[in-house]
DNA sequence: ATCTGTTTACCGACCGGTCAGTATAGATGC
DNA sequence: GCATCTATACTGACCGGTCGGTAAACAGAT
């Protein structure tokens, strides 16, 4: 009847997690169709079905699975109402995240770093990257308003944690780093809240 | 007689520059060394009789580009001995030289995205990563031994210095940001050092 | 000053191979 | 009987790299 009953959604899935183990193991262009459907033991012609073009698929798998990372996320910090809490309980989860998804991170920076030339793209890291510092700021706000932040630009603070979780994940998979990811990552926030916090100790 | 006549450089260089800007409209892989012949208005067999690959040519390039800033930045801090000062300078100066080279940059995600998979990709960002961190280390610990900043962990401040840098020019390129480039930057260095300067007012 | 050989720098046609995407015929199962 | 595939063969564009050849500068010898 519809396209999206179960065993669709779950070959599509099944594509999906084919195609990102290509896309690390080789990168966006060195995969062909044949080697995602030879890894997802599915005919070339069933991708086809399923998904308009390579691009597509692309495309598809980084909202596929980062969906899931987000309401994750979503449902963690409904729970707490605390500002700093928040964001502690943000910064803890992301790590974990982090840390059990490494794959599919790793196909994130060849996805963003195509976010500067294919507008599709682009689009769609825009709109990660609105929403996550929105977060951020909201958050960073409330803490001020309550007195628990210094009053400092909220959203300026929103872009640095940003910046400073897209930098920690994109320099450890592109150089040989000597750093642990969860233990830098978290260095990087606490340095990050000493500096927002007012000085009653943290 | 030797083969480095100026000339000879200076062709190099025509071609390094021809391929920077079609790497930078069209990326890597779609990039062809035709593209890059028709641009730098030279023969196909010329760019090859210079380099002896594609990925010769996008391995010179950034070294070419990168030993220029390198160079530039070296100049500028041996100038000042104060730790403080010459964070400063080189968080100036590095904002000066990202916003007057965005090309490169944004040519720079791409090469670092690619150092995820590629060998001698992932030998140069490693060696730019280690560099770049040991000056800051450097330049932190003796800001602390002095007792003009705190006493941290001067690596991974150092690291956080990488992270911001590299996170703030790769979100600017992969999304529809709204920010300043040069601005955000020195927002998010006047940040971090917040957080390891004494608090006599900075 | 001219002849000769050598080296450097460059040209562009061409080859071998790859790959996205298409087409189509048939199987399976609800 | 339609949705959901599988299997396979094919096309046409594209592209990295090669190679035979050339022009010009230069060097040494006469």
């Amino acid at each position: 009847m519809h396209t999206n009953n179960g065993n669709s959604v779950k070959r599509k899935e099944k594509i999906l997690e084919a195609a990102l183990l290509c896309f690390n193991e080789k990168g966006y262009h060195k995969t062909s169709i044949d080697n995602i459907a030879l890894n997802g033991k599915i005919s070339k012609g069933g991708i086809y079905y399923h998904f308009k073009s390579k691009d597509d698929l692309f495309l598809k798998l980084f909202n596929f699975r980062l969906n899931r990372y987000t309401e994750q996320l979503k449902a963690y910090i409904q729970e707490e109402s605390d500002p700093l809490k928040r964001i502690r309980i943000l910064i803890q989860k992301w790590g974990l995240i982090l840390k059990e998804n490494e794959d599919f991170f790793k196909f994130c920076m060849e996805f963003s770093s195509m976010g500067a030339r294919e507008n599709e793209i682009r689009k769609e890291m825009t709109s990660f990257y609105r929403s996550s510092v929105e977060i951020f700021r909201q958050i960073i706000e409330d803490g001020i308003s309550i007195g628990e932040f210094e009053n400092t630009d909220a959203e300026g603070i929103a872009r640095v944690i940003y910046f400073l979780s897209q930098g920690v994940f994109s320099t450890y998979f592109a150089a040989d780093c000597d750093f642990d990811l969860i233990e830098q990552h978290t260095f990087n926030m606490e340095t990050l809240l000493k500096s927002i916090t007012k000085s009653t100790d943290v």
